[in-house]
DNA sequence: TTGAAAGCGATACCAG
DNA sequence: CTGGTATCGCTTTCAA
């Protein structure tokens, strides 16, 4: 059992030619090979263990079905992550493979990561990024189908087709959420503007005030950060020595780690969450916000849901394309169109009704 | 620009047969070539923008330079994501591409990944795992050169080679740097016993009491489980209601995750860290210890050191091997090696000094 | 109904 | 020094 099985090894055993195993093993047999035969030919493919070598298969056939996947920096985060893991799903259950490339956030990567890739054949192309953000598409990407995930293509005119998710909304699902509870003086903490994701959030935030007829208090929006720490001292700006009638009643943050940061600040303060002050994060970070204490009410990434959309939609243009040779690239797959993905209100212990009289 | 060049449009350009463009292009052309021809193949090359088609090589040379990694849940983890990191730098820089298929927990997956990995005519396979934990190896991996990270072989006699983080030493390495501060009544909060990683470390907290000659105080070690809640509850079951002379003075955690929960039970004690308590996490977690209020001392665990480590490992044996055929398997690359990779102890703000008195 | 032959793209050997 | 040719494993005409 040393090396594996060929075509012609089956077609050895089972005393045909190497076209009847193809036809036969293609589903093609019917008409063509004889039924005795066909039946010989399955034997000795299953005793051989057959399975047709896919590098053959690919140089024949012109297409690798191989979907290249270049990313910002999979590795360290559960959010690239996860929407690799749905595109993934997807392109398996095509019989495709992905391979991903990861730049780890170095752009000058990025034009030799696609060439890796497209020197490999893949059949298509994905760019991943960790957190939503404006991308200078590598040129060379053009020469097969291709998508962003959780990224848009930075020219004006329209580019590649993107899946990004719906931020705006998101931001102004969570503040509805907190203002159906009946909290008014809410504090919105957010990451820095490096990413339109905190502006895009931030926006929503408004859209709900202005929704809801009231007026912002912009000292109620803060650009700290995206981390636990940032969190900490944001919140303590907002609660440290204020008095109970002036504090904001709610503070939303644009991720589950600002979250954990403002609940260490409450506890910190001797302040109760939520009794004393809701706090809603965002992201829904697997093993975290479920877990925390209280556990978080948060505004889920559809991360996986990006990921199949990106895949379903770039395979959809992959399988168009006809074999092997480049579409023309000028309408295939609507070009440029820009699908948002809706965030999930996820509502835990973190968030409840505003304490009477405020 | 719509089909890449191959090699035939580029000994056409340059006037020249296959052959000769295939000297040059792979550096053996002095001696072989004309120099002048050698020249003008180099020029029609670059103006064409010629870079060989890997599936045609791969098929040529009967290997197709892709390392296959089978992963447990890649994606979704800080852990895995920073093996797989470094094991793909380690390929890279050989020329190498990885393609990981993961099958998410599901160990009934594993033999169609090895067997799609293998049908691609992969070079080698990594299987890398979340948490340490002994696998069942897919018996199909033995067909090509094979590693462990993070994982090794349930066999009793000596399986495939691995490469996993010492323990041991890490729990024992944490519990020394508490009680070089003095410490002397130190807890232990562990997950679960579902991983060897917790019932490892707690050897190693063993043997530095050992070492020490102190006695364990067994009813210091928890086993909670893994996230912020466990150590949130195990923290409140050993400090709440507890008087001050009575506590333990610093508490280990399996995770960072469980160390956040320790440090929010302390805020609500309305204790300090590390004035009150000492606290420290394990993994070193990315985005999460540093910026911790206070930041975490904790016990780096080498990931990307390991995924490195394994690949290097993997590829000796891949390179070594004669060219597509399998060695026989029974002596290369020192089958069934356990290689321990040593962690790393961070010492940030949440450990100081015992206080005095105790 | 079956088998022989032509590629897919690249390399290596061997006459010329 | 150079170019023709076999080969990798598979599919797909096309003749027999």
């Amino acid at each position: 059992m040393n090396r594996k099985a060929t075509a012609l090894d089956v077609a050895k055993l089972a005393g045909v030619s190497r076209s009847a195993v193809s036809l036969v093993l293609n589903g093609r047999g019917d008409g063509n090979v004889a039924l005795e035969s066909q039946q010989r030919i399955r034997e000795a493919a299953a005793a051989l263990n057959y399975s047709p070598n896919q590098i053959a298969l690919s140089l024949r056939n012109r297409q690798s079905r191989i979907i290249g996947i270049v990313s910002d920096q999979v590795v360290t985060s559960p959010f690239d992550g996860n929407i690799i893991a749905g595109a993934d799903a997807v392109a398996r259950s095509h019989g495709f493979v992905t391979v991903v490339m990861d730049t780890e956030l170095d752009t000058s990567r990025d034009e030799g990561a696609v060439e890796t890739l497209l020197d490999r054949q893949v059949d298509g192309l994905m760019y991943v990024t960790v957190g939503l953000r404006p991308l200078h598409v590598p040129p060379n990407m053009a020469r097969v189908p291709s998508i962003l995930a959780n990224c848009f293509d930075d020219r004006p005119e329209a580019g590649l087709p993107s899946v990004i998710p719906d931020e705006v909304r998101g931001g102004r699902e969570a503040a509805e959420h907190v203002m159906a509870l009946g909290h008014r003086d809410i504090a919105f903490l957010a990451g820095d503007s490096l990413t339109p994701a905190a502006p895009r959030r931030i926006a929503g935030y408004r859209d709900a005030f202005k929704g809801a007829g009231l007026p912002v208090n912009e000292d109620r929006v803060l650009q700290v950060g995206w981390d636990i720490d940032a969190g900490f001292h944001g919140a303590m700006k907002l609660l440290d020595g204020v008095e109970a009638s002036t504090r904001p009643t709610a503070i939303l943050c644009a991720n589950d780690r600002l979250a954990i940061g403002v609940v260490l600040a409450c506890y910190r303060l001797g302040l109760n969450v939520p009794q004393d002050v809701s706090v809603m994060g965002y992201d829904d970070e697997f093993r975290v916000a479920k877990a925390m204490v209280p556990a978080l009410s948060t505004m889920a990434l559809p991360l996986r849901e990006m990921g199949a959309a990106a895949m379903t939609a770039l395979l959809a243009e992959v399988e168009a394309a006809p074999n092997g040779k480049n579409e023309k690239n000028d309408g295939g797959g609507g070009t440029g169109a820009e699908v948002l993905v809706p965030c999930r209100l996820v509502v835990r212990d973190s968030t409840g009704p505003v304490a009477a009289g405020r």
